[in-house]
DNA sequence: TACATTAATCTAATCGTATAGATACACGAC
DNA sequence: GTCGTGTATCTATACGATTAGATTAATGTA
């Protein structure tokens, strides 16, 4: 491997020169800027970039760590990180906790001592205050989900007006029995959306039995057990509001088992938008967040602090931002089916 | 930031034994065992990694290139990729190339610079012989996409069989006018599905026209268009053999704006399975590829391969490694439906 | 001509770690 | 008591780049 030295003997100069031909940080006259540059092709030099990180305390890189690489979710925010990342000239490694709050503080450790420059977190870790040491070292900005009471840098959807909204359809379609799966209520983005929706349905003035809400973990397995357990109840809900994309999924296989129909049976209503929602039946009636947006504006936010770190160690205002989320209205959702209704009741 | 140094001093012992408890490299008593980990406790010492790097000549980084970081199937290989280089200590960089060639090679320098360990590339260029230089300095293992003719480390699916299978499947039924939508025939395994596709109506001594042979970019959009167009032929197919996930989902909502039902008037068999294909309406039938095995077994043998390197340079056999695809058959492919089809080319 | 000023280039220290080789010490065997 | 052997620890250099400060050359000015 050839490193600057064979360079600068090849070329007949400092290797302080080669550095100055490189980075572009010093004039340089022409001949020798020719003779360095033919000297590195010569010899198809490529710099160093971990001497180089060394030695400038900065690896040009971010982490970042979501609780599901898989989730098409996390993928959209990824998607919007590589690509703000990639423009600002930072690679990023991803990590995936798996929903696992110790596996979490593992990844964190790691990048940290790979010196990434800041940090992207989507936590799973409802008591983050035994990280702090960890990730108060470099720039942290959280995104979708916030550690409880987090007042920090964050870029969030507006889970409890969303959800508010989205429990507004469903009444305002005429249902009254409605039911929510909502996801870890250790999560405050859970409790948000678990919260939305009560305040539509006491607005509304109607009640939410126990029995109507039903706590998944997030994946496809609890959306289809407390499907099931949902719709086997006496009198079951004529509408659900589900939690998260990956539940939905679970929810709606368990409907299709159970040969009820949606949406002339049983309303449903997820949270998270998916590409395909678009290319099936039932068309879900969704809430959609600009998740490629959330990844990229909390990149963007991220490095804007990791360079004004270097010029002045004054933080600045770091705010949580929040972005709008939008209901997109689908075939899933309609007004509830009396006859059907008393069909299946019976 | 604290460094090993000071750590030294306030155990009051030599770098070297700090290094040797923390690298278990080398026996140190007890005692000052002891007081090396209460001086790393104490000043909350986190080793630098990149010092590390630059010493070791070993990042313990993988990086990987893939063509889509949206696509759930690139997704699930990333899931298997970060689990098996998680597992053996390694973190994994991911650069998404976005079907671009230049962009591809960019990100290929990118992660030299940076010296990683090894490199995972899924590519998108077809004539790969100028990375050559690139891509010889570190190991490579290609997944599911190689450049053509390729012959070293790689992990891909039978392509060829399963296409082969797949119209198989379709000609079983009782169909005779069976359409492909391809991706760009430039790359090899697009080549390969069509190729597969090819043999088995060969076998059954049908016909294959050029209208029914429309190529795509894998793109959702151009399943969409070449959809339109296939469904709006004078005789349309009664059956489309789909190339790959995208561009499946940009048919399906081709056929439900022309108010063609499938699988009654159109059976559709998608390359690629999706997580989600149960979920919903029709259930498609497809070619599932064992996605995040793909993965995993890539970084298992480029890690093997990066070990072995250190100890001897004699490159290993290195194989191509071809994982068998399954055909799941769900309700998107039915018999050929006469009366409807009399009706719809009147 | 002598001297100040500026620009181009070089010298040498540094980033934080790993490790080869030197050193010191203890323990038996003879 | 001497010598060899093995173990525990330390000293000092190297990894490959950046960059402050020194040096040299070129130019302008009085």
């Amino acid at each position: 491997m050839r490193t600057i030295r064979d360079v600068a003997r090849l070329a007949g100069v400092s290797t302080a020169t080669v550095s100055f031909v490189i980075n572009e940080k010093a004039h340089v006259s022409d001949e020798l800027k020719r003779r360095v540059l033919d000297a590195i092709d010569a010899l198809n030099y490529r710099p160093n970039n971990v001497a180089r990180s060394l030695k400038v305390r900065r690896t040009q890189t971010i982490g970042m760590v979501v609780p599901q690489i898989t989730n098409p979710f996390f993928g959209e925010i990824m998607t919007g990180v590589e690509f703000e990342a990639h423009k600002s000239g930072y690679s990023v490694i991803f990590c995936n906790s798996n929903e696992d709050p110790a596996l979490e503080t593992l990844h964190l450790n790691i990048l940290f001592e790979r010196r990434v420059d800041g940090i992207l977190l989507s936590s799973s870790n409802p008591l983050h205050m035994g990280d702090r040491r960890s990730t108060r070292r470099s720039p942290v900005v959280f995104v979708d989900r916030t550690p409880p009471g987090y007042l920090g840098a964050a870029v969030v959807g507006d889970n409890l007006g969303a959800s508010r909204e989205a429990a507004r359809h469903l009444i305002g379609l005429g249902h009254s029995r409605i039911a929510i799966i909502t996801g870890p209520l250790n999560l405050p983005i859970c409790v948000e959306r678990l919260e939305g929706f009560r305040q539509a349905l006491q607005e509304a003035v109607l009640p939410l039995a126990d029995d109507f809400v039903k706590c998944g973990d997030f994946r496809s397995e609890s959306g289809y057990l407390t499907g099931l357990e949902l719709m086997r109840l006496p009198d079951p809900p004529t509408a659900i509001f589900c939690s998260n994309n990956t539940m939905t999924l679970g929810l709606m296989r368990a409907l299709g088992q159970l040969g009820i129909s949606c949406p002339e049976q049983v309303s449903v209503l997820a949270f998270d938008d998916f590409e395909w929602a678009a290319s099936f039946r039932p068309q879900i009636t969704a809430v959609a967040q600009p998740t490629r947006e959330m990844g990229r504006l909390a990149t963007e936010i991220l490095i804007k602090e990791i360079e004004a770190d270097k010029a002045e160690a004054g933080s600045e205002k770091k705010q949580t931002v929040v972005l709008a989320n939008e209901l997109r209205v689908r075939d899933s959702t309609a007004p509830p089916n009396r006859s059907l209704l008393m069909l299946s009741s019976t």
